[in-house]
DNA sequence: CCCAATTTGTTCGTATGTATA
DNA sequence: TTATACATACGAACAAATTGG
């Protein structure tokens, strides 16, 4: 198992000035630690004790720290195990976000996982609606990619993300084509970028040209637009995305669950 | 203030039995004594040390119990007040589920409150879909209701709506007209029943010729149609909402934020 | 298969701080 | 000011899950 040494980390008590609780100080230190990479997705934290002694707080006040982190998806506990920091190659981090669900009346298919196919790859300028979603200025270098997912060999989304060069520096097609995983598991792995949280805003179009050739229907056939600005730590905006979804066998399912 | 006397609760130490967490059986305690009554909406909880005392547990489990409940929305705690039950005529309720917001990129009027305008009420049988979606046998007696929302003097909203008579016994035209706060205030004031979550599913559809003439569109405008079931304690379905929305000028916004 | 070590999960209790009326 | 209530912080002991011997 990988576990972290003490000697690795930056684990220094916390110094108390202002007068923010101390848990809120001790999480502030562990997303810290994350950012500045002491910490990678996926590695084992030294264990609860350890790293209260570290920090010199009692143990109470470190879960509670720990406990907003998960709540959070910075973190995850397993008992008997260790805290971990998140992954996003789990199946729950792909339909986390928007979540496409066929109408099914028959087969209880909770879960399908969509094929993607990269239709568009360039490198341009930021639009003014980019610019604004992302935080850049008019005009900065960004990646523009289009995806078509395939829904039980149908088309049924179009992706088309924009992405920061600055932020995503290196990225070529081939990656893109040949991960493995999800898009936010590639920005996790190869650019050591977080996705923790979106906004997402919908709204009902007519198909474009464009849209409704990649998509095989009508040409203004009614579908869903969603428009999602993805943050990493500190509300930093990593990704504008518009989805475009034919809803003609499948809806756009939003997880305000919370089932008790 | 409203307090809560001991004497008037039901508050009989836990039997504890199975292997489960002490906290969640004191959660369900809570639960219970919310859901028959001994607890109302907008009530005080007696102070946490006379719980827990009560329940013969400490007071750090039962502050354990309450969190999560806090965090279901069930309760609300007030720092030097108290612990409440949940009421739904806060701002907050009315837009916790979907959610219109109009595309301004001019003024941050973040929070537009509808007026509200009912357009149809008739007392009728539950179809299939209705139904299948609240949990009653088909042809069972049902409301339905369409409400009318305007935004900036304009209708952007068609809500229909459908609920057991079984359930909103006695229910009349002029309380949904005549009311002052939201439908899920009314179903808590008249009728006892607390909406605690609900699940959408979206989709853009052409308006149809009712839809399209009550919300002064033309017909086969795509339009978004948010389909919700709500639900109250123990998972049980209080409604089935159709709510068809003209997203010209508006957005459907989902609140996966969880902002840190 | 069982045992022991490790790690998180649960439960207990106390003391002090902060907001409210 | 005072009393009350929740919020924070501390620490101890045991339970439950996991892993490896």
């Amino acid at each position: 198992m990988t576990k972290q040494t003490l000697a690795s980390t930056a684990l220094t008590p916390i110094s108390d000035v202002d007068g923010t609780p101390l848990y809120r100080q001790v999480k502030r230190a562990l997303i810290q630690l994350i950012e500045n990479g002491h910490f990678a997705p996926a590695d084992c934290l030294p264990n609860e004790s350890v790293i209260a002694t570290s920090l010199q707080v009692s143990i109470g006040t470190l879960r509670k720290a720990v406990d907003e982190l998960v709540a959070e998806n910075v973190l995850v506990r397993r008992q008997g195990k260790g805290t971990f920091v998140t992954t996003h190659n789990s199946d729950r981090f792909l339909f986390q976000f928007f979540h496409v669900e066929r109408r099914a009346t028959d087969l209880s298919q909770a879960h399908e996982y969509p094929d993607v196919e990269c239709v568009s790859f360039e490198k341009t300028k930021a639009s003014e609606e980019e610019a604004t979603a992302l935080g850049l200025r008019l005009g900065a270098p960004v990646y523009r990619i289009a995806n078509r997912l395939m829904l039980s060999q149908r088309p049924v989304v179009l992706d088309r993300l924009c992405i920061s060069q600055a932020m995503f520096h290196g990225l070529t097609q081939a990656q893109f084509t040949n991960r493995t995983s999800t898009i936010y598991n590639l920005f996790q792995q190869e650019f050591g970028i977080t996705v923790l949280r979106a906004n997402e805003r919908a709204r009902a179009v007519p198909a474009s040209l464009d849209a409704s050739r990649i998509l095989g229907i009508a040409p203004k056939l009614p579908v869903l637009e969603v428009h999602r600005t993805a943050f990493t730590f500190g509300d930093k905006p990593v990704e504008y995305r518009i989805s475009t979804i034919n809803t003609q066998q499948h809806d756009y399912v939003s997880l305000l669950s919370k089932r008790s």
